[in-house]
Order: structure tokens, then C-alpha cells, then sequence
DNA sequence: CCGATCGGTTCCAACGTTGTAACCGCCCTG
DNA sequence: CAGGGCGGTTACAACGTTGGAACCGATCGG
């Protein structure tokens, strides 16, 4: 089933099929209705590992996330994967496992020579380590700012951590609760953490209150498990110390705290507010739903994808992008302990 | 950064540098050695096309699955990632959205002229599609049971569907519970839903209660959503009709089923127990916790690319087997109502 | 000491595709 | 009517890799 076939049934020659399925203009009419019935009949594809091979282009770009059971990636790949085909691309997911051998691999291994660029979420390699892959292979990275001496060095796309951070703390604040913690802090070499604490200190201040480093608590992973285990932490303070409420730097976590705040027999958010960051769907159907703040995730998609095409498209080196995505605060129970009933 | 490159540099010829990286035994020390250390200074790293296009192999194989977003196949993902790799697989995950064409593009598609061999969950293709790929082309089904006219048509891999929803429904029917509903009937075309019914119906009789059709709500996904709105529905009936335990046939219906429970002031399990279907680390998570029947997921991966890795190992057609991985069921606050604290 | 054997290496062709350049009618222009 | 231009098509080479055959020097049996 390859271009011999087809042009030996149409009675053209290899090169007139190929320049017939690739869409060049310069085809009869009628020979591309005959070589298009061939096409057909004989249920020819393309052979992309040939295409590649020839032209250097596969078609084909990646999605690496640290952890595919993470609702936030899962939701996020789901709108990569539209965007791109919307662009012609097909998308290939990859676990890297926050590895950062595996992450480097990725763009350095099977990317360079399969596939057309990656859509990177890092969790572990650092800028250095990315830099001279970026200079000579499409990549765009989600969620950190990645900076080397101060310059940037590779195109990336992320919210506003640290405005996130601060509305939602500011949001605590408002409610009257002013031992608020936080869950999340010093996830190791995480850019993402440093802001999200960054924004909750500043709201803090603004609010009028003092940040008390003994109610900000270290994670190793943004998961359930160590969203638990922080809370249960927390809880273990002398009673004058405890928080009112917890701000966690992402919906996991936020849903382990829940579970803690569940055993110890407290009520959210009349003893403890919650609140947490992703806007995933599991955070809506919490019980008490969750608030949340919610990343874009469209718009992260279209912004990744649209800069990874352009990046390919373009042979000449193009400077280093910063892109933002919006992000707003979605209020629910778990904070205002107004019931709601959810309409979906 | 070809295999002539490094040739060059350690000064033989092309195909002793093939040699040499594909690790076949007629090379001298001396040469490989050499041929090693000009590989790892230039970097080099094999280019997949090529390597495809002449063998006809590229090590690489895809996951398709429905949805990342379901936490149950987000965990599988990341299972079947740990156990290709252990076989010296890549592998891709594709997001086929339910969508029958999509699913079968991957296997005819993509599959045919990129990739070894596909593990696919199918939603919505039938047997009848998949049976001439399947016989071309190295295909793993996972979770479904696909006959055409009684015979097996491709490998499939799945729990017992019949047997895990007669534990979980027994375990209803054990603790008291008469007027057991069922959550996730009739999705449209699937097997595995009506095996889950089969079972339910089986567990009723076995405990001598009748089986209720008001009881049996219909969904269209497996989802939250749905749930939702399923337990929505059973919550009208008539007081004399409501469930006083609800058997969903995903966890993601029981999240959803418990959130309506929760909306509308009942007590799970009190008023209504709940049980799911996928042993996901949302459901362990929740409040409360919820009980469900787990699949080996671990088991399920292994058995899935040891399946598919013989077949592209073979280059005779193999006989196509039907593979059966364990199950069991983890009771939880949901259905017994005793207080846990998490142990992880 | 000659021919066979053998481990190690090289040469050649091919996988399916596409870029470049050449080619071939044909119509138009001067 | 010769020369130029052009739309449409083709021949050829090359992308990086590997299977198979060929090759080569050295050891070994007769």
C-alpha cells in the first residue's frame, strides 16, 4: 500500500500521486480525480516514518506530563489534543514521571528525530538543562518560568502564579479568617511553588495579617497523600496556632486536606475554609465543593499548541515568548459554605 | 547526528556502527569499545523513521484510551507505561474521545505505518470493525469482550464484569440493604455495562430480592455528570420506590451519585450506601470514603503488552486469547459506615 | 603448503517519501 | 515560423537505517 500502487493503478507516475495527496496545485484536474479514486480504493496512507524521513517533518508533536493521574494534566491534554488536530498535528502523550532524565529525554531522544516538537511540563530539569535543547528543537514549556541568568530560553505558557495565589488568599481574608495556611510550600526545585507562596504572602500583608511560617506546610508531590498528611500536620498545632483556613496550591492537595479536616470530625468551612488551584473537575464534585482557582485550560491548549506550530513553521530561530493565560476564582462551598446545588 | 557520522569518527564503516548500537554479538571488543565512545561524545542517538522505514519495527506502541480525564484510565496509562518500558517499548497515549472512527484510525492509521501495536480500550467500534485490522495488525482490546458470531475476534484483556458486580451487590444485599438500585445501565453499545447488569441481577436473585427496573437508571458516559443526574432521578421516585444503596458501575458515577445524595441532606451510607466500580484514588479520597470494586490495573497493563509485545515478536498469526485479570472488592465508609482513617 | 573455515568487517540495495531539475507539449508572441 | 513561457508531468537522488551477500585476513586440517 504505498505511492508505487496507487500511481501503478491510476497510470501516473510516484511523484504526480505524491504531489496529488500532499495537495500541490499544480494537478489536472482530472488526473487528480483519477489518482484520488485510487487513493481510494486501495485505502492508501501515508507512510509517516517515510515523510519524516524525507522531509523532516512527522506531523506528529508531544504532550509530556509529569503524571497522567493528575487531573489537571489529564484536562489539560484533553484540550492539546483538540487544539492540535485543529492544526493538523496528531498529539502523543508522555509520562515523564517527573523524571528528569526522562523529561530531557524526551526532547532530546525521541523527539529530535520522530517527532516535530514538544509541549513540555516540567517538574524537575531545570532551564540550564533545557536551553541548548530549545536553541535547535521546537519546544514549549507549561507552567514555570524558566529563566537562566535572568534571560529566558525557551517559549512558555503559564498563569499568573503568584495574582492566583494572592486572590485566592485575599479571598480567605475577606471571609474573616486570619490564621490561614498554607499547603504546598518548598515542593523541591518547583518555580511554581515559590510563586504561589510569593502571592499568598502578599495577600497576607495586604490583609493586614503577619505570615506564620509554622502554618505554611511543605509537600513533596502536589497529590492527595501528602494534602492529607500536611493537614493532618496542621491540625496536630497547639489549638491557638491551627488554621481557619488553608490555601492549597492545587486541587489535590486540596482534596487530601478535605479528607483530613473529614477524620478529625471538623466541619468545611465552619472550623477550616479550603481552597485550592486547578479548577478540576473532581474539586466541583467534592464534598463540600471545592473552591478552586481555575487555570484556562483552553487557552493554555491553543496558546502551546499555536506557539509550537509557528515555532515549527518558521526555519529561522524566533525570540523567546513569555505567554499568559487567564485564570479566575471559582467560589464554593468549601469556603462560603453556601449550598449549592450543581447544574451541569 | 547519523550513523555516519559516527563512523567516521571511529574510523569504520557504517554498518559495523549499526552493529554496534543494536548490540549484535559478531563485533570485536576492541571495535565496540571505539565505536561506544564516538557515539557517546557525538551524542548520537538512533533515528526511529529510518529505522522503521527498513525494518518495519519502530518500538513503539500506543494506549488508546476513551478519556484521560476518567481517573480509571489515567491509572492504567501510567501502568501500562511502566510495563512496556520494562519490555523496551514506548509508549504513546492517544485520546480517542469514544469516538468509533478515531478508534479505528489508530489501528489502521497512525497504527499501521508508525507504530508496532496498539492497546485499545474500545467505546464505541464494534467487533465487526476491528476484525480484519486485528488480523493484520498486532491489537489488544482492553475491557470489553468482543465476539463476532461467537468466536474471538482479537487478545483482550479484562476483569471478570459479571463476578465483581455480583460481589459488590452481594455486599449490598449482606449489610441489609432491599431496594438496591443500579447506576450505569444501558450505555449505548456497551458490553461491559450489560455485564455489570448480568452480575447485579444475579447478586439480587442470590439474596432473593427482585430486580426493579425503576431502579436500573440509564446513563449515557460513565461520568460524574451523569451520576449526578442518575441519583437525581432515583431520588424522586416515590418514597416507597427510592434505593436505600446504589450499586454505580464507575466510580466516577458513585462520585456523582454521592454528590446528589449530598445536595439533597442524605446520609451515605445511613440513608443510602454507595458503592463504585475502578478502585480509583478519588474514591478512596472522598467523603466518605467510597467502596468499590478494583481491577489489578497492574495486572491488567502486564498482561496487556506481554499479549501484544508476543505478537510483535511472531511474525506467524497467533491464536487470539482471552486474558483474565483479578479483581476484589475494598469495603469502605460508603457501604459499611465504619469510620477509617487513611493509611497511605 | 593449499584450500576450507570462520570471525569480523565492508559494500550494496532497499524501505516509502519528496525536492530538484529536467522534460514535453502546447500556446503565445514577435 | 522560430523562440519563449508555462502548465503538467516525470526521472533521479537522497533522507538514515539495516539485511544480505561479499570480502578479507588469519587460523586450521589434511
Amino acid at each position: 500500500m504505498t505511492l508505487k500502487d496507487v500511481a501503478e493503478r491510476a497510470g501516473v507516475s510516484i511523484k504526480t500521486v505524491s504531489n496529488v495527496v500532499r495537495g500541490v496545485p499544480q494537478v489536472s484536474e482530472s488526473t487528480r480525480t483519477r489518482v484520488m479514486r485510487a487513493v481510494s480504493e486501495l485505502g492508501y496512507r501515508p507512510n509517516p516514518s517515510a515523510r519524516r524521513l524525507r522531509t523532516g517533518r512527522s506531523g506528529l508533536i508531544a504532550l509530556a506530563v509529569p503524571d497522567l493521574a493528575t487531573p489537571y494534566f489529564a484536562e489539560l491534554a484533553h484540550h492539546v489534543g483538540a487544539e492540535a488536530s485543529a492544526h493538523g498535528f496528531t498529539v502523543l502523550i508522555e509520562e515523564t514521571l517527573g523524571d528528569a532524565k526522562e523529561e530531557l529525554r524526551l526532547a532530546t531522544g525521541v523527539g529530535a528525530s520522530l517527532l516535530d516538537g514538544v509541549i513540555l511540563s516540567p517538574l524537575r530539569v531545570s532551564p540550564a538543562d533545557l536551553a541548548p535543547v530549545a536553541d535547535e528543537f521546537p519546544l514549549v514549556l507549561l507552567g514555570e518560568r524558566s529563566y537562566e541568568h535572568d534571560h529566558v530560553v525557551a517559549d512558555h505558557v503559564l498563569i499568573d502564579n503568584v495574582a492566583a495565589a494572592r486572590d485566592v488568599t485575599a479571598h480567605l481574608a475577606a471571609l474573616g479568617r486570619t490564621r490561614i495556611g498554607a499547603i504546598g510550600v518548598d515542593q523541591p526545585q518547583s518555580a511554581t511553588s515559590r510563586q504561589r507562596l510569593e502571592g499568598f504572602q502578599q495577600a497576607l500583608h495586604g490583609a493586614g495579617l503577619t505570615y506564620d511560617p509554622r502554618l505554611a506546610a511543605r509537600v513533596k508531590e502536589f497529590d492527595r497523600r501528602d494534602g492529607l498528611l500536611a493537614m493532618r500536620g496542621l491540625l496536630s498545632l497547639p489549638a491557638e496556632v491551627r488554621p481557619d483556613a488553608v490555601f492549597c496550591f492545587s486541587d489535590m492537595l486540596a482534596v487530601g486536606a478535605q479528607h483530613a479536616l473529614y477524620e478529625a470530625g471538623l466541619n468545611v468551612p465552619g472550623d477550616v475554609a479550603v481552597a485550592g488551584v486547578d479548577g478540576s473537575e473532581e474539586a466541583l464534585y467534592s464534598t463540600p465543593s471545592l473552591t478552586s482557582v481555575v487555570p484556562d485550560k483552553a487557552a493554555i491548549a491553543s496558546l502551546a499548541v499555536k506557539c509550537l506550530a509557528a515555532r515549527i513553521r518558521s526555519r529561522e530561530p524566533l525570540p523567546f515568548e513569555e505567554y499568559l493565560a487567564p485564570h479566575w476564582l471559582e467560589v464554593r462551598e468549601s469556603t462560603d459554605g453556601v449550598r449549592r446545588r450543581l447544574s451541569p
